[in-house]
DNA sequence: CTGAAAGCGCTAACAC
DNA sequence: GTGTTAGCGCTTTCAG
């Protein structure tokens, strides 16, 4: 297509080689200046920044990492990128780690185990200073992996069940009982749930269970439940709300597992002029901030995202800092809060 | 904190040379088994894979990548994670490249130039086979880098301006035009425009600018603005609208820069009882599935972002293949499609 | 089909 | 302060 290469630029990249002959300086001590690493004159110091420069001499991390044995990555093992709560963990990740010499590099699994092992595996074999891994349940052979890694694990989300290493994270069991019981307690009986169909979205289940289990303990049943897959989830929540108020005309609550599908039903109820909460209440979970922008606030509780993020990864930067000779198996179980808005207490 | 160890973890990562030893096979031919290089026999080849995953071995990519000068990561450069457009980014990228042996590995720049220059010096001291950037607008020594690492690059999202290598997107004076010549032929004359105050959102601004070209070559100005910055987009809209419409009661139309604050907007004006768009018509910029979900449909263009993605992805795929030898500078320009859903025609 | 030798580009550990 | 010498764990190349 392109006819002959106009300046050709250095088929080779440049290697630090490259920067000592250009600064007569021998390697090691350029390598000592570009890492400021080491006693080097201040004279020799500008001699080599300013060949580095003008080569245009970017160092490579291949081999200084096979060289030291350090790598300074941190494998962050997400479900999702496309619902606002792993963006919101990955920020709070960041914004510790930028005091760091440590970098995050994301692997995404969709929700699936299979998926879930290559990506693992595949961050594994770059030798990460740490893993930062959403959920616990992982194949065996995952877990296999993470234990035999030899760097710290931090298990983030959920903290029902067995750690490998550390974790942070809340109760999800806790929150869908915690949201049942403010429901019963502000009056409301037939109660209906309405969730993702994902069998492998445990968080969800978890919650879930929690919440019917609060119920059964007050001697009540969920009153209809539905789930959805895929597409808009905004579009969903309206669908899947207008399906089971017509199905249970009677239904005076709707559990929605995520605030998304419950900022839809919102909007429906609102729209069909429905009385919130006087004649049906909702409520989601997660306090996305998209809720604030609705005609009223949804119900809803705060996973604590952000501050998940940011723990994981001050764990990380901490044993990576002790370079492994201390302790491990940090626990750290957050408590989200409920946020009533104006979809759940009765008037 | 931990009492002892229970079963001592290898502290030494496993080697080439123990999956070697344990399977009685040189280190160079369980190097061809588990790479799937060269002839070995159906016998030595189980024995090997055998050993290895009984071990656990997981290869180490470092001294892989240095060995063979070949490291099939793509770097992907990109502003934020936040809104909902960078993630279907994303995910036409994977799409594409789960079918080859490369890896995205993503770095987020906030909209920082500096940010961006560090990001992409950070990511080409891995050497990658290829890098996928947001946008025209770089610093002079982030391009002479992206020039001069002797990879392909692929600049996305925007085709206003000059392309160090190949580029795919759209043209967003062109989508600014195109909308404001929608907007001018349905009727409305006195229009508002609402942004984000970024100034380094160079996208946003060439909408702008195509808008107000658009405008002008009619003899219309834009009527009012309004500019936010942070915090949650929804609400942002709704307060933006309130406070413009409120200052400019005759307004007729509000163009909003993303689909987010025009959701914001749509849900104000319609609390407010507003005849949308009889009264006010509104539209908003990107296409995101969230509209589908609102009690009507906002006007908006699609940003063909899952397809940026996908294009972008496979220009890297097919240079990686083969191997630096062919052209280069591809450009492709996508045509956005105007969606009018029910806030653009006047009836 | 299998193995031995020679690096990849850098840094740790010592000399000077 | 600065230079020298060995590798890091793998793959390339070339011999059997």
């Amino acid at each position: 297509m392109t006819g002959e290469i106009p300046k050709s630029p250095p088929r080779r990249p440049l290697t630090l080689r490259d920067v000592s002959e250009a600064s007569g300086v021998s390697e090691m001590t350029v390598s000592r200046v570009l890492r400021n690493r080491g006693d080097v004159s201040a004279a020799t110091r500008q001699k080599v920044k300013t060949a580095a420069k003008e080569l245009g001499y970017v160092p490579n991390k291949i081999a200084g990492a096979l060289a030291s044995q350090r790598v300074n990555l941190v494998a962050v093992i997400i479900p999702s990128l496309s619902n606002m709560v792993f963006p919101e963990v990955m920020t709070g990740i960041s914004e510790v780690l930028d005091e760091t010499p440590l970098q995050p590099v994301v692997g995404v699994t969709n929700y699936r185990p299979e998926r879930e092992e290559k990506v693992l595996y595949e961050m594994l074999s770059w030798r990460p200073s740490g893993v930062i891994i959403a959920g616990l349940e992982h194949s065996d052979a995952a877990k296999a992996m993470l234990r035999t890694a030899g760097i710290p694990v931090v298990e983030i989300m959920d903290t029902d069940g067995e750690a490998i290493d550390a974790v942070v994270g809340i109760s999800h069991r806790r929150a869908g009982r915690k949201t049942a019981e403010a429901i019963l307690k502000a009056g409301f009986r037939r109660i209906g749930f309405l969730g993702t169909k994902m069998p492998l979205d445990h968080r969800a289940r978890k919650r879930f269970e929690g919440f019917t289990e609060a119920l059964a303990k007050a001697g009540i049943e969920i009153a209809d439940q539905e789930f959805y897959e895929g597409g808009s989830a905004l579009l969903k929540g309206r669908e899947m709300t207008q399906v089971m108020l017509e199905r249970t005309p009677d239904i005076d609550f709707l559990y929605y597992s995520n605030d998304m599908i419950g900022a839809g039903g919102l909007l429906y109820c609102l729209e069909k002029g429905l009385d919130v909460p006087g004649q049906i209440g909702l409520a989601g979970f997660n306090g996305v901030e998209l809720l604030d922008g609705l005609p009223c606030k949804l119900a809803t509780m705060d996973a604590c995202r952000a501050e998940i993020g940011r723990e994981a990864a001050r764990i990380i930067a901490e044993r990576a800092k002790a370079d492994g000779d201390d302790g491990g198996g940090e626990r750290i179980t957050l408590s989200p809060k409920l946020e009533p808005g104006d979809t759940l207490k009765r008037r």
